[in-house]
DNA sequence: AGAGTCTTCCAAAGCGCTTTGGCTTTTTTG
DNA sequence: CAAAAAAGCCAAAGCGCTTTGGAAGACTCT
């Protein structure tokens, strides 16, 4: 059923069917009612393809999907996507995934915007002056970050959280308890999370007149093995840390292991405090300590993302505006006071 | 630039054009050096929606998604996706996830055959007469299904591993360690892949006159707690079991803390064997005891499910075969022989 | 040389929708 | 009550591509 047959079996134009349908004004509303009422009776939908062609509009957004043999998607993007996922199908938006070489993305954001193949994009995962922000916005396609890009002599609309205030007040309690020597565990340091949160702890020791020892940080990709391989290598060493901030729940577990092969306990040797990005399958309460976390939820953000970039396609939303959300600590079993 | 432009400026017909750009045998070879050359030159890139107007093809793969906000996307679909999107980068194919309502997919389906949004579809995670499959075998677009279903008058592509082979050789290796009562701590047995994995170790416990116990088989959502749980209860109830197959590396985790937690030891008192489905960042050898797994990478899954996507969707590949890998049995120190 | 066959190209008709510009008819207004 | 404005509808022109049905010219064959 089209549009045509519609319009036929309706005894009106094509116009005036397709005017009701959209609601435009300049149509008598018993006849959209007429309209309506035959819509849905015969079950007519209009076509994507024909309107995408005929308005440029897709109702889809899109993400640019690094990939390669090398490349792991992150196991936060499922997390993330869940919430975007939920948003979207209730505005009846679809997600496409535009699969890209990781070393050459701008291709890809250049050919799905060239081609109109998607109304908006997000960006996650941000570095600083990240080219993919600066593409997109000449791009001129409407878009959200999900983090923040920084040093750019252009604003533009992202969804952030406080990770510089998070890692910043779970630094602050464990200097609080006592603790002089805390150990960043960080993800990878090229990305902006990762820099506000180093930035968050070394403010907090900074204002105690600490610092955070150039051994004492790390950056590395946040998986078990390398949460694990860090703790060994921070605690077997001269000058051991008693306090550990630890950038993911995954590593976290890693850490909890290191700390127990080497005969310590939590939080009585060390204190850990770790981020939660709030996974259902692994919950830092359920920790054999529980586990302090600064929490924030990956899934709420997503939700957020879908529901702004719906705002940006139908124009309800406009100009550069970021947004910052607030990160809760969660102080549970794994933090004490420094040992003597 | 569009066609209609191209063609002016190599003074030739939309329709000489369009046919050297598809390969079409009518035209002249050298007409169609030139025209490719005018068309590299030019950057020219045949509008997507124009053509999926005329043709119907898209040039994606759709893949319908559960949400709801009791609904967690399975951490393994991540690492599926990674595979799926290597491979369809190569083919210039893009991924369409299509948000459905986790309880009425069917309209979705219906929605993006009826509006022919993707080439073709993919199914995931699928259960014994899963009504998913059946809809999309008799809306009669090209699928593949990641899995297996059961008990259809019909036959249908799929690519699935050997769940029952996998777990048949893990409960066997442990009958033969001297093993007696095993357990399995198994992921929703309402879905395939479940099944098939508690069939293999009852026939490995049959062929030695053992029985799995009632007790002794959980099914559950695969989560770290959730292992925990299963765990200990399986060993703190009488008749506790000596080995434990587990579906996933997730919930070992959770085995291998309660085991810990419970002043017990791997393998010296608990034997334990998971499935690996190879995530990147959660390695079966780096666990405290090296973990002895059944593995099968569900990323190459992912790849070759869209291979199988793309050809089917060129008509190279046609009819309802399906296929079935081998998993492979690793041993590592979680094993040993049954306690006196 | 004339008929038949390829080869190579083209004009035009879709695909199904939105939107422009215009034409009636009805309502408002001074 | 005539003129102006508003309301309600329509025909037709796109959107940019593919594909059908020819047609002209080149080639083969008897």
């Amino acid at each position: 059923m089209n549009l045509k047959q519609l319009a036929h079996m309706l005894a009106l134009s094509q116009t005036t069917v397709s005017r009701a349908l959209n609601g435009y004004p300049e149509v008598n509303e018993e006849t959209r009612r007429r309209v309506m009422d035959a819509a849905k009776r015969h079950g007519y939908r209009p076509n994507p393809s024909a309107r995408r062609l005929a308005t440029g509009k897709t109702g889809m957004i899109g993400y640019v999907l690094p990939t390669g043999a090398a490349v792991d998607i992150d196991p936060h993007f499922v997390e993330f996507l869940s919430g975007l996922g939920d948003y979207a199908r209730s505005h009846e938006l679809d997600l496409v995934l535009s699969p890209a070489d990781a070393d050459d993305q701008e291709t890809t954001y250049r050919r799905i915007v060239a081609n109109r193949q998607v109304d908006a994009v997000y960006i996650s995962s941000p570095r600083p002056v990240d080219r993919r922000v600066a593409l997109v916005n000449t791009l001129g396609i409407p878009f959200i970050v999900h983090g923040r890009s920084e040093g750019f002599d252009f604003d533009y609309a992202f969804t952030d959280i406080d990770n510089e205030g998070a890692f910043h007040e779970a630094a602050r309690l464990l200097i609080q308890l006592g603790h002089r020597r805390l150990a960043l565990i960080n993800g990878d340091d090229r990305e902006t999370f990762a820099i506000h949160r180093e930035r968050g702890v070394r403010r907090a020791l900074a204002a105690s007149g600490l610092t955070l020892g150039e051994r004492h940080v790390c950056s590395v990709v946040m998986t078990e093995e390398n949460g694990y391989r860090a703790t060994r290598r921070l605690l077997e060493e001269g000058d051991a840390p008693t306090a550990i901030a630890c950038s993911s729940l995954i590593m976290a577990l890693g850490v909890v292991r290191a700390v127990r092969d080497l005969g310590l306990s939590i939080p009585g040797d060390v204190s850990l405090i770790a981020h939660d990005d709030v996974f259902p399958w692994l919950r830092p309460e359920n920790f054999s300590v529980p586990l302090s976390t600064t929490r924030s939820s990956i899934r709420l953000a997503g939700a957020r993302v879908a529901e702004r970039l719906a705002a940006r396609i139908s124009g309800l939303e406009e100009g550069a505006r970021g947004e910052v959300w607030p990160v809760d600590l969660v102080v549970r079993g794994s933090v004490a006071g420094a040992p003597a």
